[in-house]
DNA sequence: TAGTGGTCTAGACCACCTT
DNA sequence: AGGTGGTCTAGACCACTAG
């Protein structure tokens, strides 16, 4: 296959988005080496310093990585990436948490209007509800509701591990490489703050996320209640 | 100049930090046009593409801008980078928001403890220390409160502008290119009720922001307290 | 030793902007 | 027309990893 079609676009443009096609085709998947740059480029008709560059802007999208000598791969949804990249409270102390989840409530229903607007559903779309509780140790520390698409997650069920982004890629085939998060402060309602142990009404943080597949489709709805004496949101910017 | 000085360092980055070195040294300034990548490779005895590569990474870290058929040119601390970049409240039906401030107080006093530790002060330094109001039209959203070094930023007055981080590098030659922010919720303390027109321990978020200069260093403590009711603070991760 | 990514070069042509 | 960055090539050598 030459890539003759050129449509204006730049031809690392090409090269990336035939990749990026490839993997979402599960023709590359999770984990899996790349052919070198230099078979990606016979087989594409371009020099390797080209599909150098559009690799390099996959890198840069952490949806490949590299390993010198060793080759470039399809980048894993890890636990550590769950985690770092999208869990972002922290403790006050600096310390990072893994807190566990346990499902409190598991349901499927018909989306509401929020859900359809967040989710970008189509009409009568069904959706999994699910409640879960996070504690460090003894301690509750947030109580997150999250929504997705029956069609896009079929047969889920409640019994469900602590980072669900690696389940997502694993046994759907869908990657997410976005969040988009809304934080605001809010009095604890009373169903949370029995479960956090506070008091009714007190100040906590409430965030609101919407996560993102490669191809930019929104695919969860998250919305936690976190307790914010002990813990913070955290957030870099350059 | 020749670079044979090698260090083990890859040449492009001893051409990066060539660069990032004489915009510290004001060499380059906020603005300037760079020479074209043919006369930098000329100068510093290395090809155009080895120089190219050391530009692009000094783009990604917004310290250089490019324009076609223009030049490469430093980057200015714009009202707008400061705004988008560093200003992360939005209203919550989507609309970014450019709230005007007003000092409250302002004044130079010996650095406390929590100061030195996020200033990374010297024993016996001074700090100014501004409270702010910012408003959008007649609605007060948060109360801001900043610690600067005095002896970084000599002979500052109460009179300043909205956007800080172009007066520090206008006036002081100091650019802040990353911002480390905790977020956390608390009742709103009865000074800051007042003046936002809330019920003294009403839900509201507590900013914690550390700005970092190119080369890390910090040099802006800064708190705010702001309403939670029809504002958010937002964050999206890659 | 052989294969991979990492760096570097030299030269070409294009697209864009100014004068 | 002349200069800039943007793309692309072909080829070279290095550093790292495997078997």
């Amino acid at each position: 296959m030459r890539l003759a079609e050129y449509e204006g676009k730049p031809l690392y443009e090409v090269v990336s988005d035939t990749i990026r096609r490839r993997i979402l085709d599960r023709v590359y998947r999770p984990g899996m080496t790349l052919p070198s740059e230099y078979q990606l480029g016979e087989e594409l008709g371009v020099s390797q310093g080209t599909v150098r560059k559009a690799l390099n802007d996959l890198v840069t999208d952490r949806i490949l990585f590299r390993r010198q000598g060793l080759g470039t791969f399809v980048s894993e949804q890890s636990e550590d990436r769950s985690r770092c990249l999208f869990f972002n409270i922290m403790q006050d102390d600096g310390g990072a948490m893994s807190p566990v989840g346990r499902t409190l409530t598991f349901g499927q229903y018909a989306a509401n209007a929020e859900e359809h607007r967040k989710l970008g559903l189509r009409p009568r779309d069904e959706v999994y509800r699910i409640k879960r509780l996070r504690s460090l140790g003894e301690e509750p520390i947030l109580v997150e509701r999250l929504s997705v698409a029956c069609s896009k997650f079929p047969n889920l069920t409640r019994d469900l591990p602590d980072y669900m982004y690696r389940l997502y890629q694993i046994e759907y085939g869908i990657t997410v490489s976005k969040t988009q998060e809304r934080v605001k402060a809010i009095g604890v309602p009373q169903y949370e703050a029995k479960l956090l142990g506070m008091t009714c009404g007190e100040p906590c943080l409430s965030i609101d996320r919407i996560a993102l597949t490669i191809d930019r489709q929104p695919v969860e709805w998250r919305r936690s209640i976190c307790r914010s004496d002990l813990w913070h949101y955290a957030c870099e910017r350059t």
